[in-house]
DNA sequence: CCGAGACTTCAAGTTGACTTGAAATCGATC
DNA sequence: GATCGATTTCAAGTCAACTTGAAGTCTCGG
């Protein structure tokens, strides 16, 4: 499989995923892809990049940082396309952070439930609100919010 | 309530709430707060802000950017401290937001999940990676995977 | 063989939510 | 009234994930 005449141009690559040729160049800079150069210095990619750059967007919609898609990447076999194995254990790995992200947000979705049903704004109960008028004892904001998962949210602003 | 003497400092309000103070007067800046200052140019901050500030951390933590926490800020009487009915009224709009935000990603793990299942890698049905195949017929990529929700994804461009 | 359009590199810009730093001033305490 | 930590302003830096622009080069259909 892939012979050399399978190669696509760059503007077939972003074609094919819907995803800019500048970001594929900078996928491609940051060592998620690969490719080789014609003589004229242009690349040409495998047609199973395709499916690299779905998995990286697939990742990213999961809510995966580019750094953990190359983490994810770097484990399989040296340049290998992913297989339907690799991808398998690629998705269940993910798959665990979307349930932790979606845990985290259920949690706070009753969260709010909680503070609209009991009307706890007063500061005495409020899980949301809470956090901040008890940070003069425990010495941390909401952050708890945030979700102690290891699902990598920001360590402590939220913004990055 | 909120006598002359119940005025806080930067610091205080900092720390009762765990946000930075360079996060405060961020926050200031872009009209979230507001402040007195003292003969010598200090800020000085009411008791509710805590709250005020409680509120806009909680906002982010249910994916809120601080333009719609301006947003619904500004909707409540000039420069008031949101009461239980203000934030009973906030909370339930945000809940949407979270509803739709959970549901996006439950689409996002159930994909993964029938991915996983029926091994359908090879592109012929698998919801995830198949985005990226058909784009040359659809002329758009993963991106559905964002959600089409009204949940104010990136537009296009996963990382704005 | 020519021209249009795709491709090249590299630097700089963008967005959101801040943080960091410098240099100066304030204010509470001894 | 000195001291020292808290505070001030403002510009610039950060981070992720790209995009934009400029100026030049390649490729392919006719």
């Amino acid at each position: 499989m892939a012979k050399a005449t399978d190669r696509i141009t760059i503007g077939e690559l972003a074609e094919r995923t819907g995803v800019a040729t500048s970001a594929i160049r900078f996928y491609e800079s940051i060592g998620l892809l690969t490719s080789e150069r014609t003589s004229g210095n242009q690349r040409r990619f495998r047609r199973d990049d395709i499916r690299v750059v779905s998995v990286i967007r697939a990742a990213q919609a999961v809510g995966l940082t580019l750094e953990a898609v190359a983490e994810a990447l770097s484990r399989l076999p040296r340049g290998k396309t992913p297989t339907v194995r690799d991808w398998e254990r690629m998705s269940r790995r993910w798959r665990k952070d979307l349930d932790e992200r979606i845990a985290a947000l259920e949690r706070l979705r009753d969260d709010l439930g909680s503070c609209i049903g009991c009307g706890c704004l007063s500061l005495q109960k409020c899980a949301l609100l809470n956090a901040g008028d008890r940070a003069g004892e425990f010495g941390s904001g909401p952050r708890y919010l945030l979700g102690d998962t290891e699902v990598d949210q920001q360590p402590a602003g939220i913004g990055g």
